[in-house]
DNA sequence: CGGCTTTTTGAAGTAACTCAAGACCTGTGG
DNA sequence: CCACAGGTCTTGAGTTACTTCAAAAAGCCG
């Protein structure tokens, strides 16, 4: 269908490719929230081209040089880090609207891997340009840091997660963020694909794929959830929130 | 010594230690890094007073309303969130020269407490006289950026410390992070007081008390480290280094 | 000193891991 | 279309790293 997108040349890529902030559906989500008219077409100006990635593909690698943040269109990406002994842990998974790259301003260079989970698409911004237009758009500018923050945050409770909950809560956590961050997209909250697999989501927890197979097992069991393949279903949104705040708990194997 | 500070009457006070950064022996870790002269008077001029803070005196609680960004002056602070059964997770350790409070720009509120170790200073950086001085001073901006992506790439290698290293290596890590930390304020890298309790340590590491207290004997037995209450010596900071790396492990009572 | 908190050490328990095997899916080529 | 290979997922059995529980030792401070 869009195929011809990518099978296309270079120039005429880049140019029937060029972003429009005021056109695409995450306007809202993403970076030009809440900008006016005019400043959104500035942004226009300096956003780069769109780029398609095939799954697994990588958007970036630690430690290549910082150009670009990148606004995810469609699909979903997971970012990681490899330590010194080779293994990845996952630091997040991203979806439409959400900004990735924002680690790698404090060296210029990317601190993790960031790959395509499914075929995606991704708009380049160009991290010079935006720097430039700051000082003409404050809204931006204010923006920005609220993302950033939110980033800051969200990690924060990732750390809370790893830290100190068990297994059952810290997967509820995972199923409730998901579905919340899919309300917000405007797709079900309820029935969603999971586009990771069991292990990406174990590395994430900090839990084995054994671990995660298990727990689907017994949510599945006690008419939590319902499962088939990667397509999910809360069954009972409400009680999965209260073991995700901590508030309820279902015994390992009730 | 400064006691007669923290007596005098609040507008001498605030008088008497109205900030200067030029002035402070921490500019060059802290937010006027590589400013010039004039810009660093800019950002003097906006800076709010100075506070004192008594051990274990919070300097901002969760949900309160964001004014400040603070910069550690001397002292260390802990930051950690609470979940909603009540318990604790520590997110961070912050010493002289580092910033307090990112966290809260993307609410307007604070997502997580903030208190003093010990007998600390930090200076009042009222944030929206921050954001007017991004407009006159971009080299003010970049460095600003800079210091929340730095704070995002810590979170995520403590996700990658909680995620998957074992407690031995976790603690190594720990110890060769304020060393590094130490080591760029001037002091010993070898040789410092930790600021925290054990079971501050633990729940930052993930880790229990008890796994604190027997992880620094093991260490103690093993020649790598000397402990005497909270003062420790690192004896062998290059094994430690490699047993944070993940290159080297040390067997459970070898 | 005496009461408090913090730290250490030991013994027993357990949540999650590892290992292993089989089931299930998916795509490829005959 | 089926067969087969390679990956992903599930389930079970046994292990273990770390926790929990408990008690004593050490440090702190009025």
């Amino acid at each position: 269908m869009i195929a011809a997108d990518t099978t296309s040349a270079p120039l005429v890529n880049v140019t029937a490719l060029k972003s429009s902030c005021a056109a695409c559906s995450m306007h809202q989500l993403c970076l030009p929230m809440g900008l006016e008219d005019a400043d959104i077409d500035r942004l226009d100006q300096i956003i780069g081209k769109r780029r398609r990635l095939e799954r697994d593909e990588p958007l970036y690698k630690m430690g290549s040089p910082f150009r670009n943040l990148y606004a995810v269109r469609f699909g979903h990406f997971k970012t990681y880090q490899i330590n010194a002994s080779g293994e990845a842990q996952i630091t997040g998974f991203q979806m439409a609207g959400e900004l990735l790259g924002m680690d790698a301003i404090s060296a210029d260079r990317h601190h993790c891997d960031a790959v395509a989970l499914e075929d995606s698409e991704v708009c380049e911004i160009p991290f010079g340009n935006l720097q430039d237009l700051f000082g003409q758009v404050p809204t931006l500018l204010r923006h920005f840091h609220r993302i950033m923050s939110q980033e800051i945050t969200r990690e924060q409770n990732v750390m809370l997660l790893l830290g100190n909950m068990r297994a059952e809560q810290r997967f509820a956590v995972f199923l409730i963020n998901l579905s919340a961050r899919y309300a917000a997209r405007g797709y079900s909250s309820t029935r969603f694909q999971l586009r990771m697999s069991r292990e990406d989501i174990g590395n994430y927890l900090g839990l084995t794929i054994e671990s995660i197979s298990r727990l689907l097992s017994r949510f599945k069991k006690l008419g939590l959830v319902q499962v088939d393949k990667r397509e999910v279903v809360l069954l009972e949104p409400a009680r999965l929130k209260a073991m995700a705040a901590g508030t309820e708990q279902c015994s390992p194997m009730a």
